[in-house]
DNA sequence: GTCTATAGAAAGATAGAC
DNA sequence: GTCTATCTTTCTATAGAC
């Protein structure tokens, strides 16, 4: 009756125990932030304990490098058919993120763990590679640094009035409206030279 | 010899330890976020121990609810002249957040605290009532209140990237070609109906 | 490969002396 | 009015059993 096969251990896995992991990093910051999710209950998220996090990925900091770059991985917003991104990005602040369960939100796990200095570092690299710089290589005109930088800057700030500050005229309002409204401010800036 | 005369004890004056708390708390807040920064650190910026923190505020939120209502006290930026309106804005964004010695920034704090749910909702509010309703007010045209979102989006997501992340080209891009690309971009809103 | 148990640090909050 | 000292909780990280 001493017997512990009440235990429910997972099944030896590396591989899939580490990627289980990395998921449920990438979905906990982007949901609590650096500083608002522990290692327990990343690990609890994967089926783990939090013994194992530390053993795939030394430490908190090293698998929060890891979850942002897989984050930050997906340029498909910025890179493709130029005459089309106002769309793109319209259509991703106001549709991909309505209310279905949203996948990893990149953005989203920039703003919430932007206020740790340590992640805000790694968040700065990867920003920088990531984005910027497809986007920038997407614009024609003058000043497409500039440009970039803005396009993103909006971009950014449109996410967090959204979906974190949650203000009403974004969350609420009439959407063909608010469609057409952000669609033509992306336009001015993708189109300005 | 046992004489504690070498214990430097505050003079007792409740209400400037009182504010000497709550800036501190601004400026911590702005500076690390609300999860960032600790009691006692804050206590330690206004020269007293944290006990006094508790004492006078309650709690940390309480603290924080405190500061977060005066740093959203300035409604200057979005109320007023409405054709100067983004002049200001673009002031407010590169020059006046340029590099010597900012004041309190509450978007910054905003940014930074954003993370935490209590923090959130707490925000939410005040941002709400100290900057989109004056700002909404001093549109004319049709979606105001979308396009007060919008501006107050754009607003925080150039902070976010000049500030928080540094975009270089934000920060080290040619100056008059950024007022104007940036300029243009806001007029572009506010105009808009 | 995964677990339990725990060490060590740091946080928020409180009791009680002066 | 302000302090020192401490309680309690929570976190990251590690040691060692299986």
């Amino acid at each position: 009756m001493s017997q512990k096969l009440t235990i429910q251990k997972r099944p030896r896995n590396a591989g899939a125990t580490r990627e289980a992991i990395l998921q449920s990093a990438l979905a906990a910051f982007a949901r609590s932030g650096y500083d608002g999710v522990g290692v327990r209950e990343i690990a609890q998220g994967a089926g783990v304990t939090g013994v194992l996090v530390n053993r795939y990925f030394g430490s908190k900091e090293d698998l929060f490098s890891a979850a942002v770059e897989i984050a930050f991985s997906d340029d498909s917003l910025f890179t493709g058919d130029a005459s089309q991104l106002a769309t793109r990005l319209t259509d991703a602040v106001l549709v991909k993120t309505d209310k279905a369960a949203e996948p990893i939100d990149p953005l989203l796990l920039l703003l919430r763990s932007a206020s740790n200095p340590r992640a805000a570092t790694i968040l700065r690299d990867s920003i920088a590679s990531h984005f910027e710089r497809p986007l920038r290589s997407a614009l024609t005109g003058r000043n497409a640094n500039e440009r970039a930088a803005m396009i993103l800057s909006f971009f950014a700030g449109l996410q967090l009035f959204r979906k974190v500050i949650g203000a009403k005229a974004l969350t609420d309002g009439n959407r063909a409206d608010l469609y057409a409204s952000i669609m033509a401010a992306f336009q001015s800036m993708i189109g300005g030279g």
